[in-house]
RNA sequence: GGUCGCGUAGCUCAGCUGGAUAGAGCAUCUGCCUUCUAAGCAGACGGUCACAGGUUCGAAUCCUGUCGCGAUCACCA
């Protein structure tokens, strides 16, 4: 039984002997930081039980705890707060508990699977910043979930199909020129990028000159005549036509060659890989199931649809009059393919920005009326737009900030900085540039996970990311000064007991953080939140911090208590490897 | 217009399953490198928690309304 809930089994026990009340239960919460004392337990909420003053309560209560509870040396009274101090030796009890521990706050795997979405750009653009939220959040929560004992698969559905690759396909044989990443030079989702942008120019040209004779906007683009080849296109393509669906394959390759590298440079990958070309098919057999059971209707042009006005939500479509997929219809039936290929998921993850929430809130509800029996297990990871200062991003328009770029210059500006600094003294090229990456992209992670994934981010490109102050490299640089006092320290620290008396005020702050860690990575599995683990990266550090400035290490000439603060260095070392690496962040050695 | 989300210091954000005097970072200012890495530490300045009601012993936190910003309300994905 944990000391918390010791404490509120004896807070009951001595309300009943003393008060003959029955307390439903006991609030207890850490002492704030400007108070003495460690846990409180908040009088106000028994007055409904208890009659009397929450001071002559905390004082009863206060002396029984003392007495049956060894941990607890003293107390004190503060309004109708009852703070407890511990002692020393319970702090020293858990450090030691946790000091043997190889992965002190992972969970050892509970038989739970997850199986975690994101990802899944269009196949037409290269990726931007908004992606890479996209992509960390996704990637950060995989590892969360792993962390709190789930096993996770990682996947991506990749759009490989529709009008708008079509577009990229028939603007490059437009062009004649047949150019390719290798001719070029250029990354491939660079490359079909540009003529995703060619398309539109052409496009938009032929719809101005048609609004010119007179026709209205929609009339225009409607006929414009490039948009009709599209179509044409897709028809081709739709019917199996070898030429179409060469083209498209090839194509796609250096889209994909171009993502995969974007991918390891940023350091996320996936397990399992769906393209929807092999999927959007799917999802119609199960819009006639649902038209059987009679949770979907037919209306008199053929098209099908659900009614969900009395859930407060509207009609519907599901599948077109022509009998071809609108996008719930696929969606559906990746949703029923995943549960095959994973049966007994406990949960299923979508990560896709919040201009999707109406989609992903019916599509849910949709699966539920069907009766699945995991609809309830899905969970939309919904994460506001990165915007610019300029507004939103449009990749048509150029104001982009394209993620390959944008990993580039952080990690130059991670260069400049450390030759600024001029730490690295000994190191080799090689291991220069692997660093600036590593801290380039600590700065670019941290800056994008530690906000809440609901809120939008704004971005401003004239603003480089911040390297100092709540950022990632703060949280690096404390790891790399732990790992350089422990190249220091005389070796067989490792394995040497340590028994200090006393507690310094400073050491015991840094264990109460230490102690928080699992119960952190429960809570950022059960919110589905990088945000969490980051903030409490950042509390920690700063505790080290004070600490290590207030502190001498190396320095102490108690033996005991020298080993002890090596140890205690190490494990918060240990601590925040651990959870920059639920955030997707490496912690560098030297920096 | 309907629905959903957001609104906390000049800026970027924590805190939100109700608890003590609302916390950090950046920016501005002041100290600290002859001692384990100054990407650091210690401090100063900075707040009508959008606004108005309500519930409660107690509200930034819960409820209602108003305002502001964003998203969405496609036989696009």
């Amino acid at each position: 039984m944990s000391l918390q809930e010791r404490i509120i089994q004896e807070v009951i026990k001595a309300a009943k002997t003393h008060y003959g009340a029955d307390l439903p239960s006991v609030e207890l919460q850490a002492t704030r930081k400007d108070f003495e004392g460690d846990i409180t337990v908040v009088i106000f909420p028994m007055l409904s039980q208890i009659k009397g003053n929450p001071a002559e309560i905390g004082q009863t209560f206060g002396e029984d705890l003392q007495v049956k509870i060894t941990e607890v040396s003293s107390f004190n009274i503060i309004k109708g707060f009852l703070n407890l101090v511990l002692s020393d030796s319970y702090y020293l009890n858990f450090f030691k508990n946790i000091n043997t521990e190889a992965s002190y706050g992972i969970r050892a795997k509970d038989g739970g699977r997850y199986l975690v979405e994101y990802s899944s750009p269009n196949t037409n653009k290269p990726l931007h910043l908004g992606h890479i939220r996209n992509n960390l959040l996704g990637y950060s929560v995989s590892r969360i979930l792993e962390a709190a004992g789930k096993e996770v698969q990682k996947i991506q559905i990749i759009n490989d199909r529709g009008i708008h690759i079509c577009k990229s396909m028939l603007a490059w044989q437009r062009s004649g020129k047949n150019e390719t990443p290798e001719t070029t030079g250029l990354k491939g989702d660079k490359l079909v990028g540009n003529y995703y942008v060619a398309y539109d120019k052409i496009f938009k040209n032929q719809v101005a000159e048609r609004m010119a004779f007179g026709l209205s906007k929609e009339e225009a683009e409607k006929e414009a005549p490039i948009f009709l080849d599209a179509k044409e296109m897709l028809r081709k393509w739709e019917a199996g036509d070898e030429e179409v669906v060469s083209l498209w394959q090839t194509m796609n390759s250096w889209v994909y060659k171009g993502f995969n590298e974007t991918y390891a440079n940023l350091g996320v990958s996936f397990d399992k890989l769906y393209y929807e070309s092999e999927t959007y098919l799917l999802g119609k057999d199960i819009v006639a199931e649902g038209l059987e059971k009679g949770v979907f209707f037919k209306k008199e042009d053929g098209s099908v649809w659900i009614d969900l006005t009395e859930d407060g939500l509207d009609e519907k479509i599901v599948l077109r009059a022509d009998g071809t997929s609108v996008y719930m219809t696929q969606d559906l039936g990746t949703a029923v393919q995943r549960a095959k290929d994973f049966p007994g998921t406990e949960g299923m993850v979508y990560t896709v920005g919040n201009e999707q929430d109406y989609h992903f809130k019916v599509l849910f509800l949709i699966l539920k009326k069907l009766g699945y029996s995991w609809a309830d297990s899905l969970f939309h990871l919904s994460y506001g737009m990165v915007d610019l200062p300029s507004g939103k991003m449009k990749s048509r328009e150029g104001t982009v900030v394209d993620a390959d770029d944008l990993i580039l210059e952080m990690a130059s500006t991670a260069e400049d900085i450390s030759n600024e600094l001029g730490k690295l003294e000994g190191y080799s090229e090689e291991e220069k540039t692997t660093l600036y990456q590593i801290i380039g992209l600590g700065a670019l992670k941290y800056f994008i996970l530690k906000v809440d994934p609901k809120k939008r981010i704004l971005f401003d490109p004239k603003e480089s990311v911040d390297f100092q102050g709540n950022t990632g490299p703060f949280i690096q640089y404390a790891y790399a000064r732990i790992q350089s006092i422990l190249r220091k320290a005389t070796s067989g620290w490792e394995s040497k007991n340590s028994n200090p008396k006393t507690l310094h005020s400073k050491e015991k702050e840094l264990l109460k953080v230490l102690e928080q860690y699992p119960i952190i990575v429960k809570a950022a599995a059960e919110q589905y939140s990088p945000a969490v683990v980051a903030n409490y990266a950042y509390e920690l550090v700063k505790e080290f911090n004070s600490f290590y400035q207030q502190v001498t290490i190396l320095g102490e000439t108690d033996e005991d208590i020298k080993t002890f603060r090596i140890q205690l260095a190490n494990k918060v070392g240990e601590v925040i490897k651990s959870s920059l690496g639920l955030l997707g962040i490496e912690s560098p050695e030297r920096m």
